[in-house]
DNA sequence: CTGTTAGCGCCTTCAA
DNA sequence: TTGAAGGCGCTAACAG
């Protein structure tokens, strides 16, 4: 049986009101009487209920997470950066995982009961505008990481800057002399987009545009997000008569379906290909893969921020917070081959 | 202002403990008074406050699942499970991210609690007996899964038969009429191993053994439990002068290093080298790979089930869920070569 | 069957 | 500065 308040109260021979106090800081106590209760709490191993707390205090002091768990290793690493920020406060987590349109109707559902928690993250899943505005209405905070979206103007959000990520990889490309530079992706258009992977593309035209390099149709060419996709995609770009000596991927698992393919062909990395993938996965390292790094934890750790923030201080004006980005040069990456 | 329990009684012109009576499906309530209540229920959109019930309650309806996040695609497949399976409950799950030794203590520390949890759940991370002692004496109730280990008799878990999964994979390989098996793993002792690896060592021995076929300590081989290290691992044996013909990984991921240890020998898979992993992770279906599949989902539902188990029945006996595993033919096994 | 009452453990006025 | 009292929303025991 757990020692209650009123038990320190007693111990420490003051009232309970007192105790509350020296808890929650009050500066309104004496400086003897704050020590004997310290005292007593520490005699009896006091630890104040959350629950009893939660009641009192109207608040549920528990902020959930909404995130599709598996579809990315960068969403995982975005939770961890989630999981480590709230760590540090007062509040719980709950994270939800959603993987179906149902699922997430449920959870939204669920979750705008005032009397569950005390705000929401949601994590690289794009609302639509009905949920958005059906979950604003119910007043509970919310913040966003890495949804970008024109219409998600009036939510506290945490992005990356893809566009600049983009320009930043092509730019790298240009720098090494290559003219004829290739994108590959995930879709860029149709239900349940990764925003970023048209943003990267924007970025990647205005490097071309920048440099006056005529931009080739042939060259971007989009499907399935995974490595396989990718293999297949880059292998139709190789197989072209003008051949592009540069593969921009839109994600790191993609680059590594292109480095698949160029090893298909028994081409030389980078002598006859470069190849720049995107993220800085844990593999990429391993692999010597160029890419360009965003910031996957910290944007975790923004969104907590943000949240806690939209709680407690509900007019603050809306945030836009934009992480940087940044190339990191490894081996598949080089200069053009004279021979083109 | 949500609705509270007092205005469904007003609204319904009952007392308020009538209301509760109605919430808890408590059988002593006429069917006219009820239909009144639940009447008022739907009309002021009544939803009763969790955290009133369980300060009432005395129980935190809280459980708390301690794991390793990254260290392996498996531990994710289990959380969904837990998740997925704690969703159909009262309970909230709240997902502790375990990857240093100091936080492992921290978190045990803050859930020794009683006010914070109903239970616990250890997912593939191995207690010292020190830790589980510990944990045990606040009497919370703790479910492992994932973690076998001698000294944990004591506890509910569910555990994977790894034992026979490696007999299994190894049997495929003998019926194949492979003899010269080789077993590549991570370290099998050591600090916080995963015992899982030892046991499937040890069911491979055992096939070998009833099938009459001589050990060869040459084929038993371990490093770092990456797809990188494997495919070193498998270059080494790739390259004796009688080399295995069939290698069974003690993972998927490390069952992809060897393919690639295969390719870069130009080897055909699987006529002149059969290969087997062990999990079935998403891309195995993709690679072809034949493997053993494990109940990852459904070890984390399992889990769940325990803990609630032990919750709810605390005096019941101890529980050692085994699950199945299964062997996945697919294409990287096949014949022994006639050439041998 | 149903209404009433007394807590669950804490926070927060309101007096003193 | 401090103690006492009232209440957060719900459950459960007790009369009726």
């Amino acid at each position: 049986m757990p020692a209650t308040i009123r038990d320190v109260a007693k111990q420490a021979g003051v009232g309970l009101g007192t105790v509350s106090r020296v808890i929650n800081q009050s500066p309104k106590v004496s400086e003897a009487t704050r020590f004997r209760v310290q005292q007593a709490i520490e005699e009896l191993d006091f630890h104040p209920s959350p629950i009893a707390r939660r009641l009192s205090l109207k608040k549920t002091l528990t902020i959930a997470a909404v995130a599709p768990f598996f579809t990315r290793p960068s969403v995982i690493e975005r939770l961890r950066g989630v999981e480590l920020t709230i760590t540090g406060t007062q509040y719980d987590l709950i994270i939800y995982n959603v993987e179906t349109k149902e699922r997430q109707d449920a959870v939204l559902e669920s979750l705008s009961r005032r009397e569950r928690i005390d705000g929401a993250l949601r994590i690289s899943l794009t609302p639509s505008e009905e949920q958005l505005a059906r979950f604003q209405s119910t007043g509970i905070p919310l913040a966003l990481v890495d949804v970008n979206d024109p219409h998600l103007d009036s939510v506290n959000r945490v992005t990356v800057d893809d566009e600049c990520g983009g320009w930043q990889a092509t730019t790298h490309l240009l720098e090494l002399g290559h003219r004829r530079i290739a994108y590959i992706s995930d879709p860029l258009s149709g239900e349940s987009v990764f925003s970023a992977s048209r943003q990267r593309f924007e970025g990647y035209l205005r490097g071309l545009r920048e440099a006056g390099v005529e931009v080739d149709e042939r060259y971007h060419i989009h499907g399935e997000a995974s490595r396989y996709g990718a293999r297949e995609l880059a292998a139709t770009l190789l197989g072209l008569s003008d051949r592009p000596t540069a593969i921009f991927a839109a994600s790191d698992t993609q680059a590594i379906g292109v480095l698949e393919a160029a090893r298909d062909r028994s081409m030389q990395i980078p002598d006859e290909l470069s190849i720049i993938g995107y993220d800085d996965i844990e593999i990429a390292d391993h692999l010597g893969l160029t890419t360009v790094r965003q910031q996957l934890f910290e944007s975790g750790e923004h969104g907590v921020w943000l949240l806690l923030k939209a709680i407690e201080e509900p007019d603050a004006p809306i945030i836009n917070d934009v992480l940087s980005t940044e190339v990191i040069i490894r081996r598949t990456t080089g200069k053009v081959p004279d021979t083109v």
